[in-house]
DNA sequence: ATATTTGCAAAGCCTTTGCAGGGGA
DNA sequence: TCCCCTGCAAAGGCTTTGCAAATAT
């Protein structure tokens, strides 16, 4: 895992959720509850196998219509990496950098810190936005 | 586009994939001919529309065998990128990182050199490669 | 009441696979 | 001959969409 989370109270989310203005559904307040507070870089499948265990019933396309809410809302990020079809979702919405461990196929966070980059084109490149994938092993 | 290529002869293209011990059949000389002297970057579906085009008759399945069979070969190099779902196949097979320009989707080599990165990460992490997009605009 | 959200089913995009037929070494 | 290659059609993984029913403000 990547970092430890603390587990969020509904009431925590809600004031989340409604900061940000998204309505305070109960499928919002579950799923935004267990990526903010569970969850690490999760896929839309692996929300929808949490929401089936924890959640009376939701639809997969409830699980994708929320998880596009937050990140709209800017609540979470959404990351799509060349190992995977599936798009994860991270609770980290600050600029940062991931590392794929090619054995267990766990993604980490990376502060920008922990990488010092330049970058200098030719002309007329103007560049506005960086992602970088670090694959490796993590032992 | 991205650098200016030059037209392969087909036994040129015929010779480039005998050395990698591929068999040199017409729609492998014709794909890879196309690849490597003429587009840039190209998907599956663009080279199957060249293929349309360009060669009496050929199917989408063997347009996906011959790029996976030229990857493999090492003639060319497959990139994902988070900006769409298609894949890229690209005839630089060294390290290299790619620009996306925003405004026109196209990509842009960037070689290593242009790229000055160090990471430094926590015990344990052994990083054995990177991959780097950036986005940004080109007038 | 009015706008928003949910959820089912169907479709869409990209890619892979199974298998029969065909062609090259 | 024998193996590899081609190509059709079907399926598979992930995501989006259309639309009706349910819910919130």
């Amino acid at each position: 895992m990547n970092r430890k989370k603390k587990p969020l109270s509904h009431p925590d989310v809600e004031k989340r959720l409604v900061d940000a203005g998204v309505q305070p559904t109960a499928q919002r307040i579950a799923i935004c509850g267990y990526i903010l507070g569970e969850a690490d870089h999760p896929t839309a499948e692996e929300i929808k196998k949490w929401a089936d265990r924890h959640f009376p019933k939701m639809s997969r396309a409830t699980v994708y219509n929320t998880v596009k809410t937050l990140v709209d809302a800017g609540i979470l990020q959404e990351f799509k990496f060349p190992h995977s079809d599936a798009a994860v979702y991270d609770s980290n919405t600050d600029i940062h950098y991931h590392f794929l461990d090619e054995k267990t196929g766990e993604l980490h966070d990376v502060q920008p810190e922990s990488v010092d980059l330049s970058v200098k084109l030719k002309e007329g490149f103007k560049v506005k936005g960086i992602q970088i994938l670090l694959r490796g092993t993590k032992k």
